[in-house]
DNA sequence: GTCATACCCGTAAGCGCTTACCGTGCACGT
DNA sequence: ACGTGCACGGTAAGCGCTTACGGGTATGAC
């Protein structure tokens, strides 16, 4: 591999030289700038990035934490995260804290904190205490999205209110039997996201005077499959919902499902609202409280972008990403 | 931050005492291996990264690139790469070489050819011969996995056999009037993959004696609307046909929507055949040609972490990974 | 008692960069 | 003629590790 001395000797010019003039720094005439551009081209020579981190101790890489990858909030987060920091000339290492407890505590150890980031961004993570304070230890910037994590900055939607502006919706539909599909999600993630969204619902729900009933509080593991199980479940029972609230859009899909299984007509004899605004929403008619995760991660690079860039001191505020209706043809006032 | 230094001072040790005993190599004593260990604990160390790969040569990073992260194949290949990761207790590095055709030559030289990991493994990507011949001088392991680029290892299924197969499931279940839902995917990449599959298409279609009719060799750009958009189209027009092979589930799946939004049953109006096995396939009952590519990641992965670990001389040999039908309801006889 | 043999562990030379600091040479003002 | 300042660019000291090598001490064989 050729190396910076490489491209001095080839150049007639000091290492230092090099190294300024490839990225672009003062003190180098335009003369010998382009001639050690053209030789560094000519060689093939690509600066190591270990090699600069170490001297530098900026290693123009981002860390991204996420406990899975298969999961549309996760995707177009990254993918926003990624137009940010493509944008920066910064790199992505991609930390992927999956189920699995045991894994957990060595890649936080070998890999989280190994000085290799410069900054970290998390995604939907709940975090044991000593993990949060290993991460705050590390010193750099740090935020959160999607769900919020004591001491750390967070960027996410109002859980709480968006979920009470789905219900809203149903309850202004004139539905009165209204039922919800929340439930956990997979260990290791931010419980608070499901829990808030279901206090969103109950809310909503005892502003207007109308019952929660306990059947008709469904998990459904935030994805299609399970959720059209129980929503089955539950549509076979005698007394019957006449709107579903879902935690998610995926769930909402499988309530949609559900109805179709049992010969519901949605929104005729079910309404269904979620919230994402998923991917396959549109293709559904789905109405849903959207967000949009890609932004939220976008949002989040560029904030801990700007605390590398020191240009402003680093804001310590927390933000909160905007949710609203889009009404499609899931949902309907109830036929009595 | 504390160094090795720090450590070393406070165990009473040489810094190389502390690298070898943390590393678990030989020449430690167990009295101050131990010893060692506590310290670092309690000082909170983590080697620095970059300083080990620095002095050492390997990163223990692999480099994964995609061209995006959203879409089920690459999430499932990702998944399963990042689990021969985490068990080899290598880190991942991603690289997003999303569609923008100018930053592809950025991202190339800034970021992956910068030795900042130890192998390289890409998805479904085409290469410039320029990029091409860029990685393989890089000199360190590669894999492609997905779609076959010339010169480097790759793992994927037979694609041209698999689309025949799916095809020939539905030539044997009596249909002769059959569309092909493909496509040309985004730009950059590989596009051998979807003409494989309409080759094989086609195979089948001649091999059995049955007309390939143009105006029924349909695009779905490899998503779910579009897909169910062109369908619907064909299906308004006269003569439709009884069956349908789509290159992808995603695109099957719109097929199916698209039978429904025309008031035919699936499978009795209409038969659908994917290549995949989606997650949300099994939810739609589409029969398909089921490939992993979880699996196909996990084995990228290993076959490269071989070869870094020097035990087997590295196999040159690329692997055609195993494709299969599932029989599920989307699929019966033609009603005549 | 001597010498070879292990077994530990320290010394020091890098790995390939960045950057503070200093030394030129030249243009300019006086 | 001199000093002054500026624009360039070289020198060298790290950054925090790994690892070849060598030296010291205890152990065993003879």
């Amino acid at each position: 591999m050729t190396s910076i001395d490489d491209v001095a000797r080839a150049a007639g010019v000091s290492i230092a030289t090099v190294s300024r003039a490839l990225r672009g720094l003062p003190n180098v005439s335009d003369a010998t700038r382009s001639r050690v551009k053209t030789v560094a081209d000519e060689l093939g020579y690509v600066a190591s990035a270990g090699a600069s981190g170490l001297a530098s101790g900026r290693t123009l890489t981002m860390g991204v934490v996420v406990p899975s990858v298969s999961r549309w909030f996760y995707q177009m987060a990254l993918e926003g995260i990624d137009e940010e920091l493509r944008r920066a000339n910064y790199d992505m290492m991609l930390f992927n804290l999956a189920a699995r407890k045991g894994d957990r505590e060595r890649v936080f150890h070998r890999s989280i904190l190994r000085k290799r980031t410069d900054a970290l961004i998390a995604l939907c993570l709940e975090f044991t205490p000593s993990e949060r304070e290993q991460l705050l230890s590390l010193g750099h910037p740090t935020i959160v999205i999607g769900g919020p994590v004591k001491g750390i900055r967070h960027i996410g939607i109002d859980e709480r209110a968006t979920a009470r502006a789905a219900t809203q919706h149903l309850i202004t539909l004139g539905h009165r039997r209204i039922a919800h599909v929340g439930g956990d999600d997979d260990e290791g993630l931010n419980r608070r996201v499901p829990l808030d969204r279901r206090r969103g619902f109950r809310d909503a729900m005892e502003a207007a005077g109308l019952a929660v009933r306990p059947e008709w509080l469904l998990s459904g593991r935030f994805s299609l499959a399970p959720s059209r199980a129980v929503v089955n479940e539950m549509l076979a029972s005698a007394e019957r919902p006449t709107a579903i609230v879902a935690n998610s859009d995926e769930m909402a899909i499988g309530a949609i499902m559900a109805a179709h299984d049992s010969g519901l007509q949605v929104p005729g004899d079910l309404s269904v609202i979620g919230i994402d605004n998923h991917d396959l929403a549109e293709s559904f008619g789905l109405t849903t409280m959207a967000q949009d995760p890609f932004e939220q991660g976008a949002l989040g690079a560029r904030i801990l972008l700007d605390d590398l860039g020191g240009i402003v001191p680093p804001r310590r505020t927390s933000v909160t990403a905007p949710s609203h209706l889009i009404v499609r043809t899931s949902t309907a006032p109830p036929i009595h």
